[in-house]
Parts: C-alpha cells; sequence; structure tokens
DNA sequence: TTGACAATAGAACGATCGTTCTATTACGCT
DNA sequence: AGCGTAATAGAACGATCGTTCTATTGTCAA
C-alpha cells in the first residue's frame, strides 16, 4: 500500500490539492498528502522541488503554484509522436485566468446569442469575455447597442465614419445614425462542449 | 488619500491579491492591502465578508477564494440597459480553470495549426483542450493520427463505419483504411484576442 | 558483513498566524 | 451638545506555521 514517492507523485499530489482547495497544504496536511509520517520529509521532498525549480516561494516564503502541472498538466504525457505542444506561450500559462484577461476589474463575460458573427468563429452558445474603456480598433469585435438593441460586430473605422458590420453575410453593415453605446472590446472567445 | 471602505472594496482587493499571488493573504499583509493599521480592523473586515457569505473558510480555517469577484469579476457593473449576464451558470463560474478542464490530469492543450475546422469555429491560432481516453461520440471533434499524419476532425459513426469529417467543404472526408490513432476529444475551445 | 547514501522519524525552536480583548476615534441623528 | 453606533487601534494570547537538528531505518554496492 505505499507507493514510492517521486518529485513526480509528490508535484501531482501538490497540484491536486491545490485545484481542490485553492491554496497550497500546510506541511502539516502534506504529510497526509504524501503518505509521511514526519515534517522533515515533507521538507525533504519541498526542497527537491524547489532546487529543481518547479516549485516557487515568493516573496513572503509562501510556497506559490509555478508553471506547469498546477492548474493542471498543459504539457503533460501526449502521445508518442505528436504533434509538440511545447511551444514557449503555452508552457508558460499560469492558469486561463490570467491568460485570458488582462484587466480583471474591468471585465466581464457574456454568453452569445445569435449568429451575426459565426464568420468569426463565434458561435451561438458561446462565452465572450469583453472589456471595458478600451478604445477599439479597426476590426475589433466589439459589443454595442445599435439602433437600441445590443449586439456584436465589428468595429470598422475610415476617418471619423464608423461602421458596424457583422461577420455573416446575412446581416448588412450598420451605420450608427445618432448615437453609438460602445459596451467594450471583446479580448476572448471561451467554447466549451458539454458532455 | 484615505478611500473609504467597504465590502466591496475589501472584497475587490483580495481579489486582486488572489490574482496576483494565486493565495489569499495574511492578515498581516490585508493591514496593507486594505490601508488599516490594526489586525482587529482587518478582522471586522474579514467577518462581515464572513457573515454575508461571500468569503468562506474552509475546514481548516483558511480562507477560500469563493464564487465571484475572486478570479474576476463575472457579474460586476455592466453597462446600464445591458443583456443581463446574470445567467446561473456564470454566476457560479469559480474560475476558468474549473470551468474549461473536467479531468486535469487527462487534458492537455494544443494550438490549432491550418483551417480543417473553421466551419465549427475552430480558428488557426486556437487553443484547443484535448482529453485523453474519452469515447468519442458521433459529432464530436477529436484529434487523431490519420495517413500519419495528426488533424482535428469531426468524428462520424454509422455501425463500425469510422468517417472523419473537416468542418471545410475545401477538405473531404477521410476513411482511414488502415489504423486509427484517436489522440483525444476535444472539450475547449479557447481563443485570444491579443492587443 | 560492512559502509555509504537516501529517506524518514521525532522533537525542539522562534516566528507568525488568526483571534480576542479593551480603548479610542469618527460620524450621523435627535 | 449629547448620544449611539461603526470603525479602528493596540496589545496579548494560544495555536500552528515552516525550519532545523539529531537519530533511525532501508537499500544497494563493494
Amino acid at each position: 500500500m505505499k507507493t514510492q514517492r517521486t518529485t513526480e507523485t509528490v508535484e501531482r499530489d501538490l497540484g491536486k490539492f491545490f485545484r481542490e482547495k485553492g491554496r497550497m497544504p500546510t506541511y502539516s496536511e502534506m504529510m497526509k498528502l504524501f503518505g509521511v509520517r514526519s515534517k522533515s520529509a515533507v521538507h525533504f521532498w519541498i526542497r527537491k522541488l524547489l532546487d529543481s525549480g518547479r516549485l516557487k516561494k515568493d516573496d513572503r516564503g509562501f510556497l506559490r503554484p509555478v508553471n506547469r502541472s498546477f492548474f493542471f498538466p498543459l504539457v503533460g504525457e501526449v502521445p508518442a509522436g505528436f504533434p509538440s505542444p511545447a511551444e514557449e506561450e503555452l508552457r508558460d500559462i499560469l492558469s486561463f485566468d490570467e491568460y485570458l484577461v488582462d484587466r480583471p476589474e474591468a471585465s466581464f463575460v457574456l454568453r452569445v446569442r445569435g449568429d451575426s458573427m459565426t464568420g468569426e468563429g463565434i458561435k451561438a452558445g458561446d462565452l465572450v469575455i469583453v472589456e471595458r474603456g478600451r478604445e477599439p480598433r479597426n476590426g475589433d469585435v466589439i459589443v454595442a447597442e445599435v439602433d437600441g438593441e445590443w449586439t456584436m460586430k465589428y468595429f470598422r473605422k475610415k476617418g471619423t465614419d464608423v461602421t458596424l458590420e457583422a461577420a455573416n453575410p446575412a446581416y448588412p453593415p450598420v451605420r450608427p445614425r445618432e448615437e453609438l453605446r460602445i459596451a467594450g472590446v471583446v479580448t476572448a472567445v471561451i467554447r466549451k462542449y458539454h458532455r
């Protein structure tokens, strides 16, 4: 019943705990977690992870979840001969929360209705992250109120002339006459396939 | 210079800290964070959040980030008259990590190359989360090796007859003759618009 | 069998944790 | 002005933190 401990198993245990509890375990908790009965044994393994750089401490000395394997194994056991997912950017993703949202205090999420942006790969039911207060650039996908209705459109600008375009030929471009209220710029799209 | 403290500002400060450090602050740290000079003042505010249910403690007594506002304000200040984002599912999203990945230990991430799935709203450059070992259903998007090449396709099955279809008319369906190695089922799609 | 090394146990330590207590200050209402 | 409540300060407390020490166990090679 005593499984062999390795830096890998220890790291996995830590990741599992973190995912469940939203925090790192204390040394006492790690005793159970790792299956040892002394804190020094815990310290032994933690030190190994620290020395190998697979675990870090912040400025206060608290353990902090690091790069891979904590939020989930981004680059884990991939089928042999598989196209390498070992891009730098992927390896450095701490979590999707960090990756997806630059300005959390100015962002919110909407669920997409309608098919006006299918050409952009945004389908009904998808989630979009919208950032308020950002100056839309030409070609950005924005959420705006046009003629009293909220929609998602491409933002097109030529000089002072603003046009809102759908990414679906079924919808004609809109040239807002009166007011144009822009809720924000779409910064990310998320789709989950529910089982 | 002394900003008024409210449960809202306190909650926001906690969220900000958590996002930055990956953990909850200690009471000492909260003194700086909230702008007070005693731990009992901190305790005062934390108690408020606890009593109102906006903050929780786990079984060990540690503060744990809860539902909204910690990972980021999913339902925050939304422009007036805005289509309500107050769906139950959205309000309960703890974090995208939890939301997106059901089985972390069996999942990995790939960056999409090519345009074979644009019809499904999966574009080149997107990230997809792939889950290994799941039995693909009819219509699922899977990652598989066909004729020595890894691609992303729809999984179509009629009886024992398996066909792989692209979501792009430019690519003909594939009926694998020899072996069909399925790396996994695509469970989520993520696209970030970089500024 | 012996020696070397890796891994663990157990106890002790100061440091810091979160809680609780008593006082003091700030502000609104009558 | 006087009063009551909300908010904060500051000090004290036991509990638990992570570290460090010494001692013991297990395993493998010589």
